[in-house]
DNA sequence: GCCTCGGCTTGACACTTGTCAAGAGAAACC
DNA sequence: GGTTTCTCTTGACAAGTGTCAAGCCGAGGC
């Protein structure tokens, strides 16, 4: 029997082992995701993808669902201050949006499978409403690092932001949405275009 | 035998029999799609929901693939007119602005589980090369459709847009969708939101 | 009446899916 | 060393999938 499975590991054992395990299933379950989408992905091409066998998956997580929104939110975890530095570094609004635009390009070139998962998984929960709590939660947290980075481009320009956080990342999301499908349907300019794109469109969010 | 598969209609028949019965299985087909998602949705239970047998789909199509992309394109050819009204009627750009807006909430409240499939279909494009051409040339009429909307809303206001059409339809696109995930989420004030939304941005799209 | 043929249904096929039970192998503990 | 506990593999299950071949049925032509 798996350790009982909410409250984490029952053992004794080096505290993290279960966790440390979930977590190596989860970078696989990532890759195989984020190349053939949630639908199409079965939990024997995940295991496939690891050092593990197909039933290990149901050692470490109930089901499939669970398995999938703990790699989701795996990933997540991990790129939500990827602006960071874009925030921190700058020192001129010219600057801060340059950098902020190469950021964007660099991670559709990067990490394009992810962000299609992303989206996928997003879409899905339009559908399945045990997805939805995950998702709303990831949105949430991308909405507040777009937000930084535009509330950080209203200060060093010195003027106020015109838009809520809301309507700054929807608008955002929308033109990397459009730039990733570019990009994966082999269209060379998609990234050059988002780049120049961002540069015009972040002034209009300022007053 | 079916007719001919791409080459239409091989009797002398009423011209166009074979393609009513495919109009009507799309139409079952959207109803189900709508419902379950693109992923979800079995030839049976798409024929369950149609008065025939789920046989007859392969007699009309060739795979599901096609039953899929000739039903979304049946649907998008019907709604490409969708705010042509908007474009027509309004004489002062306030006006526009705010027919669209009703527009844009009416589509997501009455439309809710087509728009839903759009998405989905889109987001699959990015994982199945053979969605790819479908969806873009969909996504291209979408964006004459909103590009229309916005060009008069210019010519209206007497000053010249800001932002190409490629720009223009992705950051709405982005509001809609975040709208129609919320709305589907149950959150009650999404739809007035957009609307609200819609009014603060379209005017920044103007120089 | 008989035959033909288009339209449709039925039933089957090969395959994949998530799930889980049974048990092997090793490590931990007394 | 023996026993228990954890970890993982194997193999099976029932259900569901797209696809298609075989055949039924009724209308039209002769």
């Amino acid at each position: 029997m798996a350790p009982t499975n909410t409250s984490r590991r029952g053992a004794v054992r080096p505290v993290d082992k279960f966790d440390q395990r979930r977590d190596e299933l989860a970078e696989s379950a990532l890759t195989t995701l984020g190349a053939m989408g949630y639908a199409r992905a079965s939990l024997r091409e995940i295991a496939n993808n690891s050092t593990f066998s197909h039933g290990v998956v149901h050692y470490y997580f109930q089901d499939k669902l669970e398995l999938v929104i703990y790699s989701v939110r795996y990933y997540k975890a991990r790129c939500v201050t990827r602006y960071d530095s874009v925030v921190s570094d700058s020192t001129t609004a010219d600057d801060l949006v340059d950098a902020f635009a190469a950021k964007l390009t660099e991670t559709i070139r990067e990490e394009a499978p992810m962000h299609r998962l992303w989206y996928d998984l997003r879409t899905q929960s339009m559908f399945e409403d045990q997805l939805r709590g995950a998702v709303t939660e990831i949105d949430h947290t991308l909405q507040d690092m777009i937000w930084r980075v535009v509330s950080r481009y209203a200060e060093l320009d010195g003027r106020p932001v015109s838009v809520d956080p809301v309507v700054a990342y929807g608008m955002l999301d929308g033109l990397f949405q459009q730039a990733l499908l570019g990009y994966l349907s082999g269209h060379p300019t998609a990234l050059d275009s988002l780049a120049v794109r961002v540069r015009k469109v972040m002034p209009l969010l300022l007053a």
